[in-house]
DNA sequence: CTGAAAGCGCTTACAG
DNA sequence: CTGAAAGCGCTTACAG
């Protein structure tokens, strides 16, 4: 391995020296920096990321705000999951992680961690942005302190995040129906239920549906009806009292598309009705949904990766911060389609 | 941070005392390895990699001995990748692997690649154990100079290999198997294709079959005839000349899985027959086989993730070898299913 | 059984 | 503009 020391004796200068040139920390003469450059280059020299780190004693401090992932919500404690794996495998680095995470849908709580967050120092931060507004204050505040964020889950415009890892719902929900459309006979009708007290202020539901239609304008087969209804929770009750009458009333129902996580529901209402043969597809992969994809009342769902979504975050961030890496602006992630015979596969 | 510097003070020893007791080096007195074991862990020590790494000088030298990545056989090429971002990932640490490259199916050059790959020192190897018998011996040698070894791809028993990572072929056939029964009329038939020349001497390929059948058994809806069919080459003269009197003798026919990646090869045939209404489902992701997943003549594709396999395989055998963590002995991976409509998020 | 010292490859003031 | 020296936290002989 070629050191800093082969370079200095080489072109006859001091280790300091060659360090500035490659650190672009100025002081040099320019006849000086050509020629350590050059010599660095003929040897191919590589820093030693770990002699690096000892010696520069930098630290990485990163803040993470996100909804804790709670019973209902066991989603994003992937999220968590993803950044603590990627957190170990930067190891060698002094990397700090702080974990701000607040109440699913409560607009003050976000409010308060935001501002706990913004009172300790910090070098990126990575959000998700599920409550726009407070999001585009806390955005605004980062921009002033120079701070870099990255979005993950969803993305929101007019802002100056350095990226976005999260799902391309659009697509996602033309994936949902292309299933839909391969088991199902093209006469058929096809029922898509939002689960959602107020579906203008959930993007990812929205985008799921157009993505969901679009696919039967310029692809699929199936030429039924589709039937749209929006239930405000998954309570029985409320599914039920939605679902009793459309199914009176168009018997002609063989599928349905859950656009939400609370696929389950849906599910449930199937199983006490014992509507089997009713084809279901949703999202999200966890215990609740996977329990009726094992009885047989889902037939598949469509998981995003959200642990994948937290690990990439932190190693973009990680890179941006350290080595100035630019991420790409916009990844979306791949998803998983499951269906029961890919269960035994997963780890779950 | 607590440094051992900090422990060494407490304890009223010096560095090197500490550091015979972390590392179970010996030469210390009882009295002195309890009191500095107990202090350590009060203090919550954890050892500064990066110094470490520094200090101890230690390098790694792996060796990987796969089958090329040629045209006919891009999957191989995919490991590799994934090897090399492991490595990557493993920056700070001075890794070194060395490739061995063999000829798919060509076991004398396996036999030349794994002899030089003895002749060089190394720590630990990864093999593709496709070919049984030759990899029998070269594990045997390994298991005599005490080097640990790791399969991907393929499961071979009576050996010592510390772990596998690779496909759970009998579910991926039963994967496949449940996809096509929820796409076809429960009443069709289904066409099974092998392409091999010598089916017994392809593991991957019988556990597909196997499961496939097992699907049907126990799960599926299906209740038409299942035929199988052996093709020796996907060439399309010996693709014609099998499916032609297959198709003729049975018109009920509306569903064919292909056991291996050379589903490209069946699709190829349907559309020259224009039977574009016969689902074909078949096995791995590239370029090939996605060009007919686009004209919608494959249905979907099951596909490993090879890189992901690469990747763990370096990752498991590094932390063995530098760490001393024992892996989990198989390890089968999740399998991607892909459709027309997934395409758009996979970055090919 | 134990300690003092050198060194891994780099960075960081400081002196000139 | 440049060099000499100290130090990051650990490991490694070596001396006793």
């Amino acid at each position: 391995m070629v050191r800093i020391k082969d370079i200095a004796e080489k072109a006859g200068v001091s280790t300091g020296t060659v360090d500035r040139v490659l650190h672009n920390r100025g002081e040099v003469a320019e006849k000086t920096r050509q020629l350590v450059l050059k010599i660095a280059k003929e040897l191919n020299y590589k820093p030693n990321i770990a002699a690096q780190t000892l010696a520069s004693g930098k630290s990485y401090n990163i803040s993470v705000i996100i909804p804790e992932g709670r019973n209902e919500n066991i989603f994003w404690k992937s999220h968590l999951t993803g950044i603590k794996n990627a957190l170990s495998s930067l190891q060698p680095f002094r990397v700090n992680v702080s974990f701000y995470l607040f109440e699913l849908n409560n607009e003050k709580d976000f409010i308060e961690k935001s501002t706990a967050l913004l009172n300790e120092p910090c070098d990126g931060v990575i959000v998700a942005p599920v409550l726009k507004n407070e999001t585009l204050d806390f955005c605004n505040k980062l921009d002033e302190l120079n701070i870099p964020y990255l979005f993950i889950d969803t993305f929101i415009k007019d802002t100056n995040c350095l990226a976005f890892i999260g799902e391309d719902a659009y697509q996602s929900g033309r994936i949902a129906a292309s299933l839909i459309d391969f088991g199902l006979s093209p006469e058929k009708d096809i029922l898509i239920v939002n689960i959602s007290k107020n579906l203008d202020n959930t993007q990812h539901l929205n985008s799921r549906n157009q993505g969901f239609l679009s696919y039967f304008m310029d692809a699929g087969r199936n030429t039924g009806l589709k039937i749209s209804v929006e239930i405000p929770t998954p309570e029985q009750e409320d599914v039920t009292a939605k679902l009793n009458p459309i199914f009176k009333n168009n018997p002609g129902i063989g599928a349905i598309m859950v656009s939400s996580s609370k696929t389950y529901a849906i599910a449930k209402y199937l199983e006490q009705k014992g509507m089997k043969d009713v084809i279901l597809v949703g999202y999200e992969i966890f215990d609740e949904n996977i329990r009726y994809l094992k009885k047989r009342y889902i037939d598949f769902l469509i998981g995003q990766r959200p642990e994948e979504q937290g690990e990439k975050a932190l190693l973009k961030l990680f890179n941006y911060i350290a080595y100035n890496s630019i991420p790409d602006k916009k990844e979306f992630q791949a998803v998983d389609i499951i269906n029961c015979e890919t269960l035994p596969l997963i780890n779950k």
